[in-house]
DNA sequence: TTTTTTACTTGATTTATGTCAAGGTCCAAA
DNA sequence: TTTGGACCTTGACATAAATCAAGTAAAAAA
């Protein structure tokens, strides 16, 4: 089923658009060869496509080459809560190495393309080059740190303040992938937003207003302007 | 200043009474004295000791020999959030990996004991044993997930949910330490639990009370009896 | 095109929880 | 033993945000 041309497109992780950004980053010359060995899959998804979902068994990380995904777990009482929104280049799955199984569904919220990193060849590469095995643990410190800062904005912020930094740290993201200047566009629904917010959709949709009346940004469906980056950078805090 | 006696008791991994519950818990035989050889160092703590501050670098990373600590960040308008509460057998400093300063502060609550796993030699011996390469992803996977469903909580959950969760989540916990059956003696106060649950300290207070009133838990100052496990974990979902 | 569905906005009302305030209890230091 | 202070409980009141409800706009389907 895979030519070896095949094979050659997908292991080119040294031209891949989103390298620095992704797992391998400190890895150079020889070494992202390693890393190239380890891909065994692309997978493409459309909108709205499970990557995984909760509960399956677990094969390996997936770096997003293109497009977006919601990561998503089941609440006690049954329903969704979404722990993360992630773009290129960021690393979905890491919650799922410890017992083997997802715990959270990962959905496509446009096309999407992901790399398949299974987990044995990845361990057995970071064994043989340690700046790989330094990438990884650094990635997966920093989906740490991400979700300390999600946990603290739930833990205490008003309803403004989440949307606010929840703009600043999408817009952040986007800059290093080279979005328009002050530009945000959003892959994601209100409800989305609302949810991972821990808030209603309808106060989504008022705080968006509200920001808007205040001159802050500019609301069109899901394209957001930012007008007074340091104005809704102090109202975050 | 360091004896050949004190590197013998300090570097007992295989003796330790929270091995299995702490990192290195699929290694054998040789590869455990691989694990004495990382551990550099022992640290004593008292109630209230900080065993890093937000802004310092990052020496390693750190596993709890006895005893328990909180962990807690500064959000951006200046204030305290607890990130977590961490029992013997726990890592911490997991989230400093990546950009090689503590984005957190770590307090004891109590006498507490821990060893310090400098991050470098620990690589080292991840490259020379692949189990304790695992069980270091592995550890690191459960860290998000434990922040995942923290995350879950605060999205969701009403006041009575969150405190019937984190007891029961603290119980199992202790359980594994081989606590006395139903109890639960915590170690942080109401304060402390409200401001990890993002609740007030007074509504943390009046949900022990109305449980106890439900005749679902004892409440005596800071030991909790629970009375009935099922109804507790029912009202939990 | 027209119709249907989904996503979003806005208003009115309710409610869970925060805030303010007062008093009580236990522990530690003198 | 007394005293001071941190910690906790309880009540009264305020409020941010949820919920309920109705309408609008855009996209998808017919």
């Amino acid at each position: 089923m895979t030519g070896l041309s095949d094979l050659k497109i997908k292991t080119a992780c040294e031209n891949c658009h989103v390298r620095k950004l992704c797992l391998p980053t400190s890895l150079e010359g020889e070494e992202i060869q390693l890393m190239n060995d380890v891909v065994s899959d692309r997978i493409q998804l459309e909108k709205g496509d499970y990557l995984y979902n909760s509960g399956d068994s677990f094969k390996g990380i997936y770096a997003i080459k293109g497009g977006s995904l919601k990561t998503s777990g089941v609440t006690a009482e049954g329903d969704e809560q979404i722990t993360g929104f992630h773009l290129d280049g960021e690393i979905v799955g890491l919650d799922a190495i410890d017992d083997d199984q997802h715990p959270c569904d990962a959905i496509a919220l446009a096309s999407t393309e992901v790399c398949l990193l299974p987990f044995d060849r990845l361990c057995d590469a970071s064994g043989k080059a340690p700046n790989l095995l330094k990438d990884l643990t650094r990635v997966m410190s920093r989906e740490i740190r991400r979700e300390e800062h999600v946990l603290m904005l739930l833990g205490t912020a008003t309803a403004e303040q989440r949307i606010a930094r929840f703009l600043l740290n999408l817009y952040e993201r986007l800059q290093k992938r080279g979005a328009q200047h002050n530009q945000i566009s959003l892959q994601m629904s209100r409800q989305d937003i609302g949810n991972y917010l821990g808030l209603a959709f309808e106060t989504v949709s008022r705080q968006f207003r509200s920001l808007q009346d205040l001159g802050l940004i500019k609301v069109e469906r899901r394209n957001i302007e930012i007008i007074e980056m340091n104005k809704l950078s102090a109202l975050s805090e």
